[in-house]
DNA sequence: GTGAAAGCGCTAACAG
DNA sequence: CTGTTAGCGCTTTCAC
C-alpha cells in the first residue's frame, strides 16, 4: 500500500458510476447542456469518487497545454519579481498555472526557454524580451499568443511589431526626472543604463535636448545585467567624470550599485552628486539618504499583460502605464565637485 | 496563411520520412538502442522536418506531467525570490519547466494550489509549506514527490514527517545572534516573528535560556505576512516595551518594518536599540546604519531542494545549510533607553 | 439530450 | 534491432 498509489479516478469511472456515457460527463463538467436530472447524477458521482479531471488528457486533446509561460530576465530583481507577482495574481483568477523561465537577459537562454515553451505546447506567453525580435518570429507564426511586458523586442521585424506590449511610461518618467534635475541647476547629468535600455536612453537624450542641455554620449554608461557589472559601470563613471553632478540610473540594481560606488569613492549624495533611480523599491526609503525614484507599476504591468494574454477578443497593441517621480532626499542643488 | 499555423510535425511524420516505425523514432530520440545507420536516418529526418517532440503526448502516456511545481508564500520577498531562483537554476540543468504558485502564506490558497498541481499531474513539487501538514497528506499518498524548503509543515502527521526538508540552520543562526547580543550586554531582547516561525521562536527561547537570560513571552511579537502587519507589530513592540534594548527580526520584511518603525518613533539604531535581521538582502548594506544580519543561503536552499526532487534514488530526510552572522553596524552595547 | 467512437502524440510491451 | 499495437484521459463530431 505504499509507493505509487492507486489508479487515479478517470472520467470513465464517473460515467459508469453515474450510469451515463463519458461524453455526458465531459459536457456536464464543462458547463454544457444536460437535463437537470442527468447533471445531478453526474455531479453526485463525481463528488462521491472525488474526481479531478486530468489536465493531461484535456491538453492533449486540445493540442495545447493550458497555462501561461512567463519569461523574465531575473526573478531576484525586485522589479521582475513584482511583475511576476502581477502575472501570477491575474492568472490565479483565471485558474491558470504559470510556468516561469529566467533568461538572465541572454538571448541564447531566451531561445532555449522559448524552445521549452513550444515543446510544452504553451500557446500563451508573457515575456520581457531579451534578444532581438528574430527569436520570436517563428513562435509567432506558429500561432502562439505572445505579449511583451516592460520592454519591446528590437528590431521590430514584421510580426514582432504586432505583439501587444505593456509598458511603463519611461519617456514621461525620464522627462520629469530630467526636468527636476535641471531645475536644481544640473547640467552634467549622466545616465547609468543596462544594455537594452535604448528606449530610456533615447528618452533621456530627447528630454535633455528639449530643455536645451547638450547631450554628451560619454555621460551614458552601460552595464550588463549583473550586480558586478553594474558596480563597475557606476564606479567607472564616477571616477572618469568628476564633472558629473547628477546621475539617473536605469533600474534598481544600477541604483544600488551607484549608492555603493558613491559611498566607496567618498562621493556624497546629494552633496556631491544627485541621484535618481528608476524603480521604487522598499529599500529606497531605508537608504541613506532616502532615494528619489521614478516609480514604476511593476505589478500592474504584469497584471495587465496577463489579462491581455488570457482574455479573449481584440487586444490593444500597446498599453502604457504611468510612471511617477517620487521625491525623497537624494537630490540637491548643483554644487561643482 | 495567418492565424492558427499549419499542423505541427509529429513523430509519425518523422517515422515516415525516415522510413522506420514510430517506436524506433521514439527510441532514438530518447537515447535508446538503435543501429548507427537507423539512428542517422532518424536524426536526419527529424532535423529536416524541424521536429520537436510534444510534451503533451509524452506526458499523457507517462501519466505525469514533466516539470516541477514550486509553492512559495510571496515571490516579491527577496528571500523567496532567491529560493525560487535556486530551484529554477537547478531545474534548468535538468531541462525541466517550473510552475510557480504563490500561497500568500494562506493555508486555503495553498490547498487550492495543491489542487491545481494535481490536476496538472505534477508529481514533483517543492513547497514552503504554509498550513499544517494535513493539506499535504492526500497528495503524498497519491505518490507525489514532495520536498519542503525553508520550513517544515506542522504538525508533523504521519507521512508528512517523511517529506525531505531543506533548511537553513536557524537554531545555529539564532544562537549566534543571541550570544552576540548578550555579549554586548543586552538582556531585554525581543523577537519579531512572522506567524509560523515557531521553529525560530523556539530556538530563540532555548538560546536565551542556555545563556541564563530569562525568556519573556511578551517580548515575542507576531505579525502576519504583509508589510502592514509587520509594521504594526514592530511599532507596537517598540512602544509597548521601552525596556527592550535589542530586537531580532524573523525575516527581511520584518526587518524593514523595524527600521521604519524605529525611525518613525525616533528610536535610534543602534544607540537606543540594537537590531539584527534574519536574511541578508542587498539593501541591508545600504541601510542607515548598515544592518547586522543572519545570512541565509536562500538560493542554495532552493537549489538543493530541486536536486532532491529531481534526482533519482534515495534522498536524505533533512538537509541543513549553514546560517551566518554578518556583523555590520546596527548593534551596539546596551544603553537603557 | 445523450452515447458511441475517433483520435490528440507519444511510449512501452510484445512479437518478429 | 525494429515494427506493430494498444492505450494514457479527455473532448468532440456524429448519429440516434
Amino acid at each position: 500500500m505504499h509507493g505509487a498509489g492507486q489508479r487515479r479516478t478517470t472520467i470513465k469511472d464517473v460515467a459508469e458510476a453515474a450510469g451515463v456515457g463519458v461524453a455526458t460527463v465531459s459536457r456536464v463538467l464543462s458547463g454544457g447542456s444536460a437535463s437537470a436530472e442527468t447533471r445531478e447524477k453526474v455531479l453526485a458521482a463525481a463528488a462521491r469518487l472525488d474526481y479531478h479531471p486530468s489536465a493531461l488528457g484535456r491538453n492533449l486533446r486540445r493540442r495545447r497545454s493550458g497555462g501561461v509561460g512567463l519569461l523574465v530576465p531575473d526573478i531576484t530583481d525586485s522589479f521582475y519579481a513584482r511583475l511576476a507577482d502581477g502575472v501570477l495574481s491575474c492568472a490565479r483568477s483565471y485558474g491558470e498555472p504559470v510556468t516561469i523561465g529566467v533568461t538572465g537577459d541572454d538571448p541564447e537562454r531566451e531561445s532555449e526557454l522559448i524552445g521549452m515553451l513550444i515543446e510544452q505546447s504553451m500557446d500563451r506567453v508573457i515575456a520581457v524580451p531579451s534578444g532581438d525580435g528574430d527569436a520570436w518570429e517563428p513562435v509567432l507564426r506558429s500561432g502562439v499568443n505572445v505579449v511583451f511586458a516592460s520592454r519591446r523586442a528590437e528590431p521590430e521585424v514584421a510580426d514582432v511589431a504586432d505583439v501587444p506590449v505593456v509598458l511603463a511610461d519611461d519617456r514621461g518618467g525620464v522627462r520629469t526626472a530630467v526636468e527636476y534635475l535641471t531645475g536644481l541647476g544640473h547640467r552634467k547629468i549622466a545616465f547609468l543604463a543596462r544594455r537594452g535600455q535604448s528606449q530610456r536612453v533615447a528618452a533621456f537624450i530627447d528630454a535633455l535636448e528639449a530643455l536645451g542641455v547638450p547631450a554628451d554620449d560619454e555621460l551614458i554608461a552601460h552595464a550588463r545585467a549583473s550586480r558586478d557589472s553594474a558596480y563597475a559601470a557606476a564606479a567607472g563613471l564616477l571616477q572618469r567624470r568628476p564633472d558629473v553632478t547628477a546621475v539617473l540610473t536605469g533600474g534598481n540594481i544600477l541604483g544600488e550599485a551607484a549608492v555603493l560606488a558613491a559611498r566607496e569613492l567618498d562621493v556624497r549624495v546629494p552633496r556631491d552628486v544627485s541621484l535618481i533611480m528608476f524603480d521604487d523599491v522598499p529599500w529606497a526609503e531605508l537608504c541613506s539618504p532616502p532615494l528619489t525614484v521614478i516609480a514604476q507599476p511593476a505589478q500592474d504591468i504584469g497584471y495587465r499583460a496577463a489579462e491581455l494574454v488570457l482574455r479573449q477578443g481584440r487586444r490593444p497593441r500597446t498599453v502604457t502605464l504611468p510612471s511617477e517621480l517620487i521625491v525623497r532626499a537624494s537630490c540637491g542643488p548643483r554644487r561643482p565637485r
